[in-house]
DNA sequence: TTGTATGCGTTATCAT
DNA sequence: ATGATAACGCATACAA
């Protein structure tokens, strides 16, 4: 159980800490048997190297901050931003780096996110589906710690974004070349994201000659089916009722399909509809619902890469916006009209 | 940004880097005056302590390791699992510890669990959602380091349990009570955690006088909607038709949803459904879905309480295996027969 | 090619 | 009540 370390290697070597220190790594100016002998009694003993040690040395943790929370604390319960996590985590995993949540107060300690990354000695972190107007954050993305920003953008700051433009770009193509000239549109509270949705779905319709009457825009907040579902209660009043009606995610979408349900309309013989995200369930629905499939495995990856990249090439680094595309997942809720 | 260290604060307060340890720990050898004054200096100089230097020297990190994974490599896109790590994590935070997640092979560097954990100096680890017959989880289980696992049991090891036998007993006695006596139970795949919920089915049953043919018992895969569909299908191909279906979790539900519905069998008027879980979804579907919520928040609580426990209290430490209990959430699947 | 010496920031022991 | 000193495990500048 007792840690054996490089001293312990060095004696059994008969050689010097340094001597065994340089071989484990790799160094260039070792012996190549001698090397090789250390490396194979390193091996039998079952040295581990000791991160703390190895850290407080070089000045370099080899792990990585992750911020992720919303106002419920729990982002992530959220089947995109867990995947995103995930992907992140295996990335990082693969260029040898770990992940540490960074959350504020630990313990009796009171610290903000910026001094509880520095405490950890983060190489770097990553934040995404949090308030990004919190104090807190933006001192962090002030600071001199290497940081990414997951759909969100700062100035002199890396960012990985959904591509919301082109998505619903898009989107709109999609039910206009189904026959759709109505198009509603439930969208989420107000954040960078949604102002980017909200903007490339109107200028999408412009561009293909639609007219969006205001009460065609309806709010909501993201992730609640009740919202969505009230929602759609006020669409399917109006005068001039959609034939289609865009949510602001598969899950919201639950809270509009009980309202159609309860008005006895049949997705899609009349309305149609289309969620985003393209989660699990949105594909276990029957009908099959349409949406759009986020990348967020890709988004994940691709902060993982960045961040790291940033991390050990900081003399190269150019704050950079990587737009991640998604794409279509059609399924049975939109109807040729 | 340089890192400000107790040397710098024993400059500024003309005392000995000693003394700033001991005022900024509170021991009670150090003057009060001396200590305050100490310690509002630091404040003010905006002192961090640094982890990997206090877990070199005192052999604790404060770090707890996270052990979530499944075959597909996303423990974590299972609301369950994601919401037992989040109140893990929340109440490891509120205890002074920080989370890392624990894998195998991190960059170049082979290793397997203990070896992370051990390389991390991680006081404790957690372990859920896993393949728990991986040599090497049984490793990190066979360890000197202290690990709580999560509905599993091993020899000498802390558990913590979701009641799966009481959830079970509480099932069949609410079935019942409405009526049902032709209850059907579709389980995942062959786990512990499966084995004693069939166990407690059969046994259920049987305390009430019910007999359970053996093909009411069919076998799915957890959060598989297509593998419940089937049996589903197959349930309801039988000469005397179950009047009640208990499927292995809210999500699979959604297979059988799509199979009834094919069937053009209106839930709960032409048959009874339950879930089990209480995910989100499953209130969000109409008709709201009856269910059985397991107490996720409660077990991730739990886990970390009695890891740190174990932690700070190794001298009375005695392996315990936690209950942790749910309970009904009545929806409108199951009607009155 | 190998070894010696030093220090990263902290805590703990032992003096004073 | 305070301070000098050493040590935790490792990496590196420099000497040999």
């Amino acid at each position: 159980m007792s840690m054996v370390t490089m001293k312990d290697i060095a004696v059994k070597c008969g050689v010097s800490p340094a001597t065994v220190s340089k071989a484990l790594n790799g160094h260039s100016d070792i012996g190549t048997d001698t090397a090789e002998h250390i490396r194979s009694t390193a091996r039998e003993m079952g040295y581990l190297p000791n991160a703390a040690a190895r850290a407080l040395k070089t000045n370099r943790s080899l792990n990585l901050g992750v911020l992720f929370a919303d106002k419920t604390s729990s982002g992530l319960a959220h089947e995109y931003f867990s995947t995103v996590l995930n992907s992140f985590k295996v990335e990082a995993e693969r260029l040898g780096y770990d992940i540490t949540f960074i959350s504020k107060d630990i313990g009796n300690f009171k610290m903000d996110y910026y001094e509880h990354a520095r405490y950890r000695n983060c190489d770097g972190v990553v934040i995404a589906s949090i308030d990004y107007s919190d104090p807190s954050v933006l001192r962090l993305i002030d600071s001199d710690i290497p940081v990414v920003t997951i759909d969100h953008v700062f100035n002199n700051r890396t960012a990985i974004l959904s591509d919301n433009v082109q998505s619903m770009v898009d989107i709109v193509e999609y039910v206009y070349g189904l026959g759709h000239r109505k198009i509603a549109f439930i969208h989420g509270e107000d954040t960078s994201v949604t102002r980017n949705r909200l903007a490339s779905f109107r200028k999408a319709c412009m561009n293909k000659g639609i007219d969006v009457p205001e009460d065609y825009i309806k709010s909501a907040v993201y992730h609640d089916p009740k919202s969505s579902g009230l929602a759609t209660r006020e669409l399917l009043a109006l005068q001039a009722r959609p034939t289609c009606i865009l949510y602001p995610d598969d899950f919201s979408f639950l809270g509009g399909m009980s309202e159609l349900e309860r008005q006895r309309l049949k997705v899609p013989d009349d309305i149609s509809v289309m969620g985003y995200d393209g989660i699990l369930l949105s594909q276990a629905l029957r009908p099959r619902l349409t949406t759009f499939r986020q990348d967020s495995e890709g988004i994940g990856r691709r902060a993982a890469a960045k961040l790291i990249d940033e991390i050990e090439n900081p003399k190269m680094f150019v704050p950079t916006q990587v737009l991640v595309s998604g794409s279509l997942l059609v399924g049975n809720t939109v109807k040729q009209v």
